[in-house]
DNA sequence: CAATTTCGTGAGAGCGCTCTCTTGACAACG
DNA sequence: CGTTGTCAAGAGAGCGCTCTCACGAAATTG
């Protein structure tokens, strides 16, 4: 007498077992009379169907698996995760759909992961912040398993995906320094091994091109998308090129430590070096001179990522689907915007 | 012919089903021999077991809810949040246990996720970031359903929980700002609802009590664990007490808004005025200078929380176990700690 | 008005697994 | 040599649900 089953709302309701099952599930061919009488049984009992039972015949789960793997996960995302969970979440909660959240640690976890995932344990998979070589997508897509990558997936993977408009947002942030009428502007690079970090360069690129400014290779310099990495790489375009006088960070935790390095060398911003980063993140505004950033809304990128693997579940279909999501430049202090304190 | 049953293991290794299910789990009471051509028939056919044929019947899941309640979780704990799912990731990871992320962003999702958990379609919950009168703890325990929360929980309900040493950590930064020679400590505080805020606040008083120093609640100020709750937090102190020489908050964020607050008051940091935060997140580092902080490991906090439910869970009892993990101050350049860079 | 179609409903099989109960083989015992 | 005990292995029920199929009543048709 634990929890009620169907069986006994369908006696409560005085139907059979078949129809009450209609009823919840929605089917439109179902009496109005036996409608209301079951749907009282459900409520007076507390009824909630068993997903377990539910699964063993429709082959189907209610759950969408979500991979964030490592290493890349805990360097690239850490502030943004959350909000990208969130989205997701929000964006599955319509359909009662379970989020399981798999964080493979180390290349065992990473097989039970897969395996995990391919033996029909989730309706469809969202992968997070890959790095350029992964197998993964395209190794699940293969198997029939609806996939929706969270940014650009590695090349040539034929899988759907949802991306923040990189090339926008950077190109839109290198223009706004020519605006300002910088002619030095130097780029602390992302990873090139990861799409995002790749299409951030090619922006920056374009941006001076369409202005007419010269390429200047030594006057980019990279590597991780770390704190450290962007205070190092600073460190080093300072030293090869004195005048430079702004610079487009690939992220907000590299302009942060640009602005260590800039600080340290007695460079003012955004007098002397101005400089934007890119996500927007926390850390855009807790840095002295509040930092200039890209915006991208990744809460909106995860609601995005769940309707697009919805999409493909219930269609069934292979197609690839592709959304890019708008961004948007924030100017402040460190680019010439005005004080913190309005955001 | 899909995905091979248990059916198709027996009758390729020539055994009954029984036997198959008792080598696949396990059971001591098989033969050497049945055990042996049972775990051929599964390698050969890539066997995996139905976990919802599983469940149906045995009445577990291998699954835990980690629950993620607004609006705390946003405000609060972003920057922490991946930290901890990684921790309880990797403490589930042995056991095969599947983690379902509940992230319930209105009443009435809020609603759904507690059927949804009551409903016996996990077999423990995970808690966190409670406000000090969420119900949902105890509720759950009542019910009779393992549950563990991160964080202190609620006053009074009697659950398990695992927590960081917030009075150890606070007591220590704030003695740490009193061997640097300050006198006038003022705090800011972090919402008073909240387990954490008030115990932070305790031991900012135990801490200048130990030192013989006065108590002065003018020199106490709080709000919201934000950026700008803090940076008003530290105006109003200010304007309280212009000879203030020390400041402990209670988060890194409301850190990160003094900061600015003092700043634009002309203040120099740390020589007119040492700060600590707590948490020592990603912020910590990002500020100018950078922040001593206390520091806490979320991720450890996680496989604690992992570990703790899964005993729970095995042992079937009602058992409230607690753990409290150890905090340490990071001293940095806010306090008088050497500069950036080293790290 | 009989023949047909439509539609709501019920009966019952069966998804893949675990677990209790039973059986049979063999050893130990009086 | 018959009895009891032990232990491995099989038979079979049944977990809660969906879904196909069959059925009877109502609606439609010629």
């Amino acid at each position: 007498m634990g929890v009620p089953t169907l069986e006994e709302v369908a006696r409560v309701a005085g139907v059979s077992r078949a129809s009450a099952s209609r009823v919840v599930n929605g089917s439109p061919s179902v009496g109005i009379q036996v409608r209301q009488s079951v749907e009282r049984a459900v409520v007076e009992l507390g009824y909630v169907p068993n997903r377990a039972a539910r699964s063993l015949v429709t082959r189907r789960n209610d759950s969408v698996g979500v991979v964030i793997a490592e290493p890349t996960g805990r360097i690239f995302s850490d502030p943004f995760f959350v909000e990208v969970l969130r989205g997701i979440s929000g964006g599955l909660a319509s359909r009662e759909m379970q989020l399981v959240l798999v964080m493979s640690q180390s290349p065992e976890e990473e097989r039970r992961a897969e395996r995990y995932l391919t033996r029909g344990h989730v309706d469809g998979v969202i992968l997070f912040s890959l790095h350029g070589d992964d197998p993964l997508p395209e190794h699940l897509h293969s198997q029939g398993i609806p996939v929706v990558v969270g940014g650009e997936p590695p090349r040539g993977a034929r899988v759907s995906y949802v991306d923040n408009d990189n090339h926008g947002g950077a190109f839109a942030a290198v223009t706004h320094l020519i605006d300002q009428g910088r002619i030095r502007i130097a780029t602390i690079l992302g990873p090139q091994d990861m799409p995002a970090g790749v299409t951030r360069r090619r922006a920056y690129r374009d941006a001076l091109r369409a202005a007419g400014l010269p390429l200047d290779e030594s006057l980019e310099k990279g590597g991780e998308f770390t704190r450290e990495g962007g205070q190092r790489a600073m460190d080093v375009l300072l030293q090869r090129h004195s005048d430079i006088d702004a610079v487009f960070a690939a992220s907000d935790l590299m302009a942060a430590g640009a602005l260590s390095s800039l600080h340290a060398a007695g460079r003012r911003v955004p007098e002397d070096v101005a400089i934007v980063g890119f996500d927007d993140s926390i850390i855009a505004l807790s840095t002295q001179p509040s930092l200039s950033s890209v915006h991208q809304s990744m809460e909106l990128m995860g609601r995005e990522l769940a309707n697009s693997l919805l999409q493909t579940i219930d269609a069934r279909d292979r197609a690839v689907r592709r959304v890019v999501l708008e961004t948007q430049l924030v100017v402040r202090e460190s680019s010439g915007g005005p004080p913190t304190g309005q955001n």
